[in-house]
DNA sequence: AGTGGTTTTGACAATCATTCTCACTCGGGC
DNA sequence: GCCCGAGTGAGAATGATTGTCAAAACCACT
């Protein structure tokens, strides 16, 4: 078993401190311009190997916009899902207990394992006008 | 009051039919590549736009892939989630009243409104190997 | 400080689904 | 037949994401 080096740079920091000051969810692009205008030299291709990065680690939640483009956030540990505003991109941490019993049971009952679920609920928040 | 044209073209016809005969979500370029090969032509682009409208008068249900390619599938009318194998692409459309409930409870408590959720379980089933 | 081996970076090219463009076709009403 | 707008489609354009790979940074160990 060959030891993994887990080298923690520059780069990969600015990305992690940047998702943690931020409250919505943002784009890898987005990310990479802020960073860069902030004084904070980085290339695109880093931005993105190290979202992937966090992303797999569990410390990132990842979704996809309508337009197809992935969004990055600092959440919470655990098992929860989003509450999100459609026009200011404000976002709520929801949990929903049920949900989650509903989800295994109906999968047990079609055979289905190892199964995964994407659960999301946007709408637009009551400091947005129509 | 404009009276909206609606012509019902034959490359309109041929895409809505091949999804009414498919089972599982299929992926435009898929969709246009099998229409061709079955002697049909049309072009890559009218593919596209039919099932933009399909799924615009809620004719067809979309989701998108880990990949990030859309899928369409023909699909029972009314609101309904769906439970897909990772691995054959079988798909079974499952309802749940509670979910539905515990969303707009969840979207009321923190004052959003029009809103919309999607949630999608995928999951390997009992035909497939591990 | 120097050396060698490994990891990480980043400018740039490549990929690829989707959208755009716009000349052309089709079909029904006149 | 002629007109005209809806519909089409080949090809170009878009744009996020991924691949490439040489250079840079890092880490022992001397
Ligand atoms: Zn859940
Ligand atoms: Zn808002
Ligand atoms: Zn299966
Ligand atoms: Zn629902």
């Amino acid at each position: 078993m060959v030891q993994t080096p887990k080298r923690l740079t520059r780069q990969q920091s600015a990305v992690a401190e940047a998702l943690r000051s931020g409250e919505d969810f943002t784009s890898a692009q987005d990310l990479h311009a802020r960073l860069r205008s902030s004084g904070n030299p980085i290339g695109l291709a880093t931005v993105y190997r190290t979202l992937q990065t966090l992303a797999g680690d569990g410390d990132v939640d990842v979704l996809r916009t309508d337009d197809g483009e992935s969004v990055y956030r600092h959440c919470s540990t655990g098992h929860h899902h989003h509450l999100v505003c459609r026009a200011c991109g404000k976002t709520v941490e929801v949990e929903g207990p049920m949900v989650e019993k509903w989800a295994d049971k109906i999968s047990a009952q079609n055979g289905f394992r190892d199964v995964r679920h994407t659960l999301e609920i946007i709408g637009t928040c009551s400091e947005c006008p129509a």
